[in-house]
DNA sequence: TTTAAATGTAGAAACAATTCTACAACCTCA
DNA sequence: TGAGGTTGTAGAATTGTTTCTACATTTAAA
C-alpha cells in the first residue's frame, strides 16, 4: 500500500462475529486501520454522519431498516463514499440491485478470506469491486434486454403490493393499509401474476424467497 | 479454566469470515486450542472422522447437505460429541428440532461477543447451552402437553389438505381434488388454522417450512 | 362402558376476491 | 411530438371463501 495516511473503515454488520471477521483482516491487510463498527441501521447511519469514513463493508440484512433505504440515507450524507455490499444471500441476483442503488461493490459471504481480501484492496485502490460472474450477468442484461431478475419488471407499487401478500395480508387489509380500494388492490395482484408468471400467493412467496 | 490438555475445536460454517470470527473468540478464551475449520458438510464429517473434535460449532446452513441429516451422520461417527448450533436463523423455533436432534447447544448469529463467550465456556465445562427463552419454550410444551410440532395436532386428512393449500391450491380445487365439498375444504382450513395458531396461507408455508 | 372430544362431512348466508373494463397520468422511443 | 406502452387507480358483475351451524362416526379418556 502506498497509503501513508491511515484509512477509516466502517463494518456494519448485525453478526457482531462477522464484524470482527472482517475487522481482523482489515487490520492485517491495511496500515493502522481505524475501524468503526455498527449493528443497526441507525448505528450505521450515525457513525458515517460523525467520522470521515473511506470505505463502508455494509450488511443491508438489518433488524431496523430497509436495505435500499440504507444506501439512499448514506448517498445522502456522504455520495462519494466507497461502499461494499457484504452479503449471505447466495443469489448475485441481489447485487445489480445495491450496485444500482450506489453501492461500487458487491461481495458475498461465502467468499474465500483471499477473495475477500482482494476485494478490500480493489476496494480501497479503485474503489469498486465485482466479480466476473456479475459482470456477466450484467452484459447479458444488457444484451438480450431482459431484468435478470423477474422482480425488476414490478413497478415499486407492485413490489410494495407484493410484499404485504407475502406477509399473508389480504386484500382487504392491504387496500386499507394503503389506503387504496380493494378492487385496485386486485388488479395489482393480477398484473404481479402476470408479469411473474405465477398463479397464487403460494408461487409469490417461493419466488420472492428466491429473487428477493 | 481447568483443563491442561488442550481443547479441539471444529468450526463448520460455509462463510469463512464466520469461521474466522469464531476461531478468534475461541483463541482467546481458551489454552492453545486445536482449531479445525470446515466449510461444507463433506468436510465436516471428514474432519470430525479423522481428528478426536472435543466440540463442534456447527452452522446448519451448507450447500451441500440437509442440516438435521449432517447431525444424523455426525451422530453416527462421535456420539458423544458436543455439538453448538450457530445459526442465524432468528426463530427460536429451529433450536428445538435441532436439539431433538442431538445437538446440546443453540446459539444465534446475533449474539453478542460475550455470549459467544458464554456459551462456548458453557459448552465446554457441561457439555450444553441454551438460552433461557428456549428454555421456555421446552417447559411450556411440558407443562402444556402440546406437541412441540405443532403439526402432530393435525389429522392426517387436515395434514393432506393443509399440502394442497401450500402447493397454491384455492378451496374449489382442492374440493375437486378430494371429491369433497368446498364448504368441507373451508371446515379443514378453518380447523387447520385454528390448531397452528394462524391466519393466512403465508404463515402455513412458514410452518411447514419449519417443521414440515 | 358410557361420555366427551375429535374427525370427516355439508348447506346457506355473509363476505371477500377476481375478472373485466376503463381511464388519466406518465414515460419513452422513433 | 405523437402513438403506444406502463403505471396507479376503480366500479360492477361474477365467482370463490368464510362463517356458522349441524350431524354421524370414530377415537380416547374416566
Amino acid at each position: 500500500m502506498k497509503t501513508t495516511q491511515p484509512l477509516s473503515f466502517l463494518i456494519a454488520d448485525d453478526h457482531s462475529i462477522v464484524r470482527q471477521g472482517v475487522a481482523m483482516i482489515i487490520k492485517e491487510l491495511f496500515f493502522k486501520p481505524k475501524i468503526f463498527l455498527a449493528g443497526t441501521f441507525k448505528e450505521t447511519l450515525d457513525i458515517v454522519h460523525q467520522n470521515g469514513i473511506d470505505l463502508l463493508v455494509l450488511d443491508i440484512n438489518f433488524p431496523d431498516g430497509n436495505s435500499l433505504k440504507i444506501l439512499e440515507e448514506i448517498k445522502k450524507i456522504q455520495p462519494e463514499l466507497k461502499i461494499m455490499i457484504f452479503t449471505a444471500y447466495d443469489e448475485d441476483i441481489y447485487a445489480l440491485r445495491y450496485l444500482n442503488a450506489g453501492a461500487t461493490g458487491y461481495l458475498n459471504k461465502g467468499c474465500s478470506e483471499d477473495e475477500m481480501k482482494n476485494a478490500l484492496n480493489s476496494m480501497v485502490l479503485y474503489g469498486k469491486y465485482i466479480t466476473q460472474n456479475i459482470k456477466d450477468k450484467i452484459l447479458d442484461s444488457y444484451i438480450s434486454k431482459k431484468p435478470i431478475n423477474p422482480l425488476e419488471s414490478l413497478s415499486s407499487r407492485e413490489i410494495e403490493v407484493a410484499r404485504l401478500f407475502i406477509k399473508g395480508y389480504g386484500n382487504m387489509e392491504i387496500a386499507e393499509t394503503l389506503n387504496i380500494k380493494k378492487s385496485t388492490v386486485s388488479t395489482f395482484k393480477n398484473r404481479i401474476f402476470e408479469k411473474l408468471e405465477i398463479n397464487n400467493i403460494a408461487e409469490l412467496i417461493e419466488f420472492f424467497n428466491l429473487y428477493g
